[in-house]
DNA sequence: ACCGAAGTGCGACAACATGTAGTAGTCGAG
DNA sequence: CTCGACTACTACATGTTGTCGCACTTCGGT
C-alpha cells in the first residue's frame, strides 16, 4: 500500500493523539499534530472512518466537526488484552507466559493492583 | 470479501487447530478439521501464506508438506498482550483497567503466578 | 508396466480495508 | 459582493485475505 506507513498505523497515530489531547479535536488540530506532511483531506478521511466504526464521537465547533474517542486508551488496550486471553484455549498458560515476559516494574504494579481487590 | 467470514478469521481458525493438534499436520488434516465445506485449495493457500509470514514451519510427510506453529499459542497470545501494553502511553492505567475486567479465576491465577517470581 | 482416480501445489481473481488526495461547496473578511 | 480559506464528500491505488481452477504427480488395480 504505502511504501512507508504500515497498514493501520495512521489510524493508530490518530487515536493516540486524540487520547493524549484529552478533549474534542478538529481535523485541523489532528492534521497539525499528527501528520502535517500529509494532505488535510487524508486526516479527514481517517477521522470519518473511525467515526463510522464507532471509535470516535462527533461534536460541533463552529462549522467543523470535532472528534473524541468513545473509549479511553486504557479501556481500549485492556479490552484488547482480554480478547487475546479469551481467544486462547488455555488461559492459565497465556497468563503464565505473560507474567514471564513482564518487566519488574509492571509486575510490581500488577501485584499491587491485584492485592487491592 | 466473504459474506460470512470476518477478515482474518480463517487464518485464526487454522492457527487454533494447529495449536490444538500438538503435532505437524497436513493440509488434508486441517481441511477436514477446520472447514470441510471449503475447497481443499483454500486451506492450502492459507497454510502457505502463514508459512511465508513465518508463523508456521514446514515438514515433509509422504509427498505432502506438514505444517506446525513456530510459536506456541501461549507465546503468541502473551506477546499480543505485551504489545497492547507497549503501545499504551500509560502502562499502569491499562494494567489497572485490565485487572478490573478480569474474572475471579484469572485474577487468582495471576496472583499465584506473580507470587512465585 | 499402464491407466485412471485422488490428492497436492502454484497461480489467479474478487472483495475489502487502509493510505492518500482532488474537487466542489460554504462562510467570513475586506 | 467577491476572494480566499477551510471542510466534507467522493475517488483511486495498493496490500491483504477469502476463495478457487488447473495441471502435475503418485498410488492402486489389472
Amino acid at each position: 500500500m504505502s511504501a512507508k506507513r504500515p497498514t493501520g498505523a495512521l489510524e493508530e497515530q490518530v487515536m493516540t493523539y486524540l487520547w493524549s489531547a484529552g478533549e474534542p479535536a478538529t481535523p485541523a488540530d489532528v492534521h497539525a499534530a499528527v501528520a502535517p506532511e500529509l494532505a488535510y483531506t487524508t486526516i479527514m478521511t481517517i477521522l470519518t472512518r473511525l467515526f463510522e466504526k464507532d471509535r470516535l464521537v462527533r461534536g460541533q465547533r463552529g462549522r467543523a466537526y470535532t472528534y473524541e474517542p468513545v473509549r479511553s486508551e486504557a479501556e481500549h488496550r485492556a479490552d484488547a488484552m482480554q480478547s487475546s486471553l479469551d481467544r486462547s484455549g488455555d488461559r492459565a498458560a497465556v497468563l503464565s507466559q505473560f507474567v514471564e515476559t513482564l518487566d519488574a516494574r509492571d509486575a510490581k504494579t500488577l501485584l499491587a493492583l491485584l492485592g487491592r481487590s
